[in-house]
DNA sequence: CGCGCCGTTGATCCCGGTCAAGTTGCGTGG
DNA sequence: CCACGCAACTTGACCGGGATCAACGGCGCG
């Protein structure tokens, strides 16, 4: 079951500002940027290439990654479907990172312009497209704090937490189980560990009833105890509406 | 020897965007806004609180950091003199981190509109504000990846060549040596590490001539070495000139 | 002059890394 | 329909980087 992209993004975006029947519509007008198709594990942007579009996942998860000269990777965000891959990055002159597919992903391809227009002519779209880029910076944050404080158990327990939490935001993991593509070598490289012993810990929190994780699905089997192994702080997500204030009647 | 903010951040900014005369006029300005000061060690903001201004930092060192409840603490930025603090977090409802004085810090509190009004009147300003907030991603990503994949000796080194580069950036380390008045906790906090490894790693990097450090100042002995010993990248700091073509002429 | 923070050192432990072999499952082609 | 091949997952044995626990020394400050 697929759903359209401006509806996913407009479903993350009406967190922050209620959009009236207008911005809507200048939303669905993204879909007629080119839609390009790429392969699992295939990459959309290498690290050094100039950024010349905006992607706009329509389908499938993406990852930003950065390799170190001796060969080690770190995933350093993911991409799940009506995610801004790179909104901004364009101003930079060359891209510091890679973004590639996890499974296989459908994104827009929009034309700097496009969004340039969007913001100027629908300012609260703007905003709110602000206000997403502020919960994806708040994101790397924790994940910072994962990576420097949290031991293996609770590094993938958040993980799968946080990952639910944003999947279900955009209407696809309603019951606890959502379609979930990284494969364990993924997440060793997300979670700084080695996929021998990501490998382990997975099993350790299937024994112990916590998560049902098959090749490509995920299940939160006990959402309360896998957030408190986790110390899953759900403020960083900024999942509550934020933007009540900011209505489309003002 | 102290420079005035503008000149800092005015600098900072010519990395990115040639700046006209009119342009720095509006700089200056920010100057009137009250000026504020905390001690070290005391929190310029905590963690759910709202954030009603946007600091500007004058004088000395800050950090962002995060907790977990079992009391870790996690360093995920550091500020120098001409940082932004929070250029644009007043759009969250409630922060999601705190921000903590390292040395004494001394900063200009702006009212939001002060910086919405500085975008609208100098757009060539804005555009290099955002390029600046996308280098701060950037930065973010590198300490992902080296949390993620750095052994102890190539954090600390890591982080000294960073350090080095952004503080040489504002004038304030022509020669190689700076002041870094981060106590070898704080540096456990940035780098993931207990307090006692981080010592012992410290003795390692000086023992070898690389640094030369002391409670308060820290020497590049040798950036070659060291920055090979970091792998490090210059390519994520975006230290080169890269919009000789937004030149204030045009 | 004494207290507290910071840096230093030593002894010991353990979480997660490393190395090395399987095993399972799926897509491909004969 | 089966044989093959490859990628992902699994398991076992061993190792080691960094954590932990516990003192102690130095220096800045009240």
């Amino acid at each position: 079951m697929t759903m359209t992209i401006d509806h996913a993004l407009g479903r993350k975006l009406e967190r922050f500002a209620r959009l009236s029947e207008e911005d809507h519509r200048a939303l669905r007008r993204l879909r007629e940027a080119p839609l390009r198709e790429v392969e699992p594990r295939a990459d959309l942007i290498a690290e050094g290439d100039e950024p010349a579009v905006v992607r706009l996942s329509e389908s499938g998860w993406a990852c930003r990654y950065k390799h170190l000269p001796n060969g080690r990777r770190q995933i350093v965000g993911l991409f799940v479907p009506g995610d801004f891959c790179d909104l901004n990055v364009y101003i930079l002159r060359h891209l510091d990172h890679s973004i590639g597919a996890i499974s296989k992903v459908r994104y827009y391809a929009l034309p700097p312009h496009m969004i340039e227009e969007l913001v100027h002519d629908r300012p609260r779209i703007g905003k709110a497209l602000l206000w997403n880029e502020l919960v994806q910076a708040s994101i790397q944050r924790e994940w910072l704090l994962t990576l420097g404080q949290r031991n293996a158990r609770e590094r993938l327990a958040n993980l799968f937490v946080e990952m639910f939490h944003r999947v279900r935001s955009i209407g696809l993991a309603g019951d606890g189980k959502f379609e979930f593509p990284l494969t364990q070598t993924d997440l060793a490289d997300t979670t700084g560990m080695t996929p021998v012993h990501t490998n382990r810990t997975i099993q350790e929190l299937r024994q112990e009833g916590l998560i049902d994780m098959d090749r490509r699905h995920l299940g939160i089997c006990d959402l309360a105890a896998l957030s408190r192994l986790a110390m899953f702080n759900a403020g960083y997500l900024h999942l509550d509406r934020e933007g009540e204030t900011l209505d489309a009647a003002n």
